[in-house]
DNA sequence: TCTATAGTTCGACATGTTTCGAATTGTAAT
DNA sequence: ATTACAATTCGAAACATGTCGAACTATAGA
């Protein structure tokens, strides 16, 4: 956690928040084991990410679902892109790389 | 993101709920920078880490700031250990190490 | 033992979050 | 146009969180 400081703090936790409820980290999940990060997935594969998709592994409202998404896209954490009747989800790399090079410097300060 | 099963993903909720309030990443991240990991600051030294301390930079009541510590401890962030009169907090790198895990191998997962 | 310092616990209040169902919008096919 | 499907927005209810001040516990020193 030695070079946080290029970005604000506030950012961070906003990006923690989004990912500290158990449905949002499981989209979330879902998500970083479904496409290509960056990618989206095609229909025609095996593994879509369509919302409705989503839907179908979650036990929760669709609008509930829809609430988390919009959240967890805020966050900078996932992208949507409309595909006709389906709205596709993917990771966005960008802030998963962010977080993840907060947490690998923090560890090298160890030892 | 791929060996996460390993501990279940409301483990690792309670954790970004942990820090997904600026308070407490503050605190974890004046931690981060305050002590070797795995250490307790002693008092003579130039920076310590009790909780006066920390109450003195973070402009929010103490037992507000008590709170926060107990939830950061609850989540198995950091290490509290009474010394005399003052009680002194360290991160736990155990579990900063399990995040920075958590993220690099979905990181490995790109190109 | 009395006093001062360091932290914690408790109760209360304001604010935010999660969730749902109903209504709505957007898109494609008949 | 009408219908069907996919997803979002809205409003309301239940629940959780952040915050404070006051009261409390723990430790050390006079």
């Amino acid at each position: 956690m030695s070079n946080y400081r290029t970005i604000s703090l506030d950012h961070y936790a906003t990006i923690f928040k989004a990912l500290s409820n158990p449905h949002r980290l499981q989209i979330f999940n879902i998500l970083t084991g479904c496409c290509e990060p960056g990618t989206l997935c095609s229909t025609d594969e095996m593994m879509s990410c369509c919302v409705g998709d989503l839907d179908s592994q979650l036990n929760i409202a669709s609008s509930t679902l829809s609430h988390h998404l919009k959240e967890l896209h805020h966050a900078g954490l996932i992208e949507m892109q409309r595909n006709g009747k389906q709205v596709l989800c993917s990771i966005n790399p960008a802030t998963l790389a962010e977080v993840a090079a907060l947490f690998s410097s923090a560890r090298t300060t160890q030892n």
